[in-house]
DNA sequence: TAGATTGTTAATCGATTAACAATC
DNA sequence: TAGATTGTTAATCGATTAACAATC
C-alpha cells in the first residue's frame, strides 16, 4: 500500500471539500481556487492547499483546480469512487429515519441490512427492506461483505451491539446511541448525539 | 458576566464529560477520577482536570470528583440546568425523527415548534404538535422565545431558512441539511450530516 | 507579458501531555 | 501517616497561518 500517513483531522475535512465540489459542479462551475473553496466551506486557502497537496499535484498555478478532477480525486482518496453497503441496527425512530433517508445514494452508501429485537418489527418492511432480527446479525452480515454498520438501540445496548459487530467484517461504526463504544484501534467509530452538539451551543446563550 | 474566554474545544467536551457522569450516577456511582473520567471518555486524564479546572477547583485532592456535584456544576456552565424550547424546520424523515426523538428531554431541550411547507403536512400533528407553515415561521417563533432551531430542510433550502430565522430570536443552529450556511458570528451553527462521517471512515477501509 | 494562484517552507499559534507540589 | 489524586506549570507536540518562489 505504502501509503503516506495523513493526519486524521485533515481526512476529516475532505468530505467536506467534495461535498462543496460537488455543489459548485451543480451550479455548472467548472474550475475553483482554493480562496472560493475556502470560503463555501469556512477553511482559510492556505489550509485547503495544505490538505489537498498532501496527496498530489492537483491543482494549476493562475487557475485553481478542476473540479470535476478534483472531486474524483478525492472520491478516490476516501475509497467512495464506489458504492459501501450498510447495516443498521436498531429500528426505533432514528434508524428508521437514516433507513428512509435519501441522502445517503450518491455519497456512496447504500443500506442493505436493518436489525431489531422487538417481535412486532422483525419481518415488517421499510422500504424494500425487511427488518431482520438482532439475534441473527452476526450470521446474517457475514453471508455478506458488509464493512460499515450504524447503532441506533438505546444506550445501553450499544457496547453489546458493538461487540457482536467485531465477529462480523464490519470495520467502521457510525453510533448515534449517546455513549462511547469501546472497540479494538483497527475498527473506526465515529460519533453522532445531537444533544451534545446543542449542548455545545447553549454555553454561548 | 465577567467571563473568563474558555476555547471553544474544551466547552465542546464538557457534554461529553457530563453524558459520562450520568452514566457513572446511573451505575450507582459517587465519585470518580478524572482518570476513570478519562477512559470512559476517552480522554488523558490529564486534559480532564485542566479541562474543568478553567471553571472552578472541582475535586479534591486524593479523591477525586463528586459526581452529582461535578455533573451540576457542568450543567450550569453550560446553561443546560433548566429546558430550552426548540423549533424544528423541515418534516421530512429527518425532521420527523428529531420531533418524536426521546432523547432531548432529559437532556435540557423539548421541541415546541414544527414547521413544514408543503400543503399536505401543515396541520397533520407529530406527537401533540401540529406542524406549522413555514411561510409563517418568523411570526410564530417571535411570539415565542425560543432560541434554538433545527434545520432539516433539503440543502437548497437551508440558507433561505436561515436567513428567516435570523429575524427572529434564534441564537443556535443545527443543521441537519449536508452544506454550510452563512450566518453572523453571533448566531452559532453546527452541523450533522452522517454521510461526511461515513465518508471520514471509508479513508481506513 | 501581467495577473493569478498553486505548492511548500518557515513562523506562529494553540492544544495536549508530562511532571510534581499541594493536600485531602 | 501513607496513598491517592487534584490543580497547575512547563515542555512537547501538532496544526494553522503567512509568505513567496514557481509557473500557468
Amino acid at each position: 500500500m505504502e501509503k503516506k500517513k495523513i493526519p486524521d483531522i485533515i481526512i476529516g475535512r475532505l468530505p467536506l471539500y467534495l461535498r462543496a465540489l460537488n455543489r459548485m459542479a451543480a451550479n455548472g462551475s467548472a474550475i475553483s481556487s482554493s480562496k472560493e473553496l475556502g470560503e463555501w466551506v469556512g477553511i482559510s486557502a492556505a489550509q485547503i492547499r495544505k490538505d489537498i497537496s498532501q496527496f498530489g499535484e492537483f491543482g494549476k498555478q493562475g487557475t485553481g483546480y478542476n473540479i470535476e478532477f478534483l472531486s474524483r480525486k478525492i472520491r478516490e482518496i476516501l475509497n467512495i469512487d464506489r458504492i459501501w453497503d450498510v447495516a443498521i441496527i436498531g429500528m426505533g425512530d432514528i434508524g428508521h429515519g437514516l433507513t428512509e433517508y435519501q441522502g445517503f445514494r450518491n455519497r456512496g452508501f447504500q443500506v442493505t441490512l436493518v436489525f431489531d429485537n422487538s417481535p412486532e418489527k422483525i419481518g415488517t418492511k421499510i422500504g424494500d427492506l425487511a427488518v431482520q432480527d438482532t439475534a441473527d446479525m452476526v450470521d446474517t452480515i457475514n453471508k455478506t461483505d458488509v464493512k460499515i454498520a450504524m447503532i441506533a438501540v438505546p444506550a445501553d445496548h450499544a457496547q453489546t451491539v458493538a461487540d457482536e459487530l467485531l465477529k462480523t467484517g464490519v470495520k467502521a461504526i457510525l453510533n448515534y446511541a449517546p455513549i462511547r463504544i469501546n472497540v479494538p484501534d483497527n475498527i473506526r467509530v465515529q460519533y453522532i448525539d445531537p444533544a451534545t452538539h446543542l449542548q455545545w451551543m447553549t454555553y454561548y446563550l
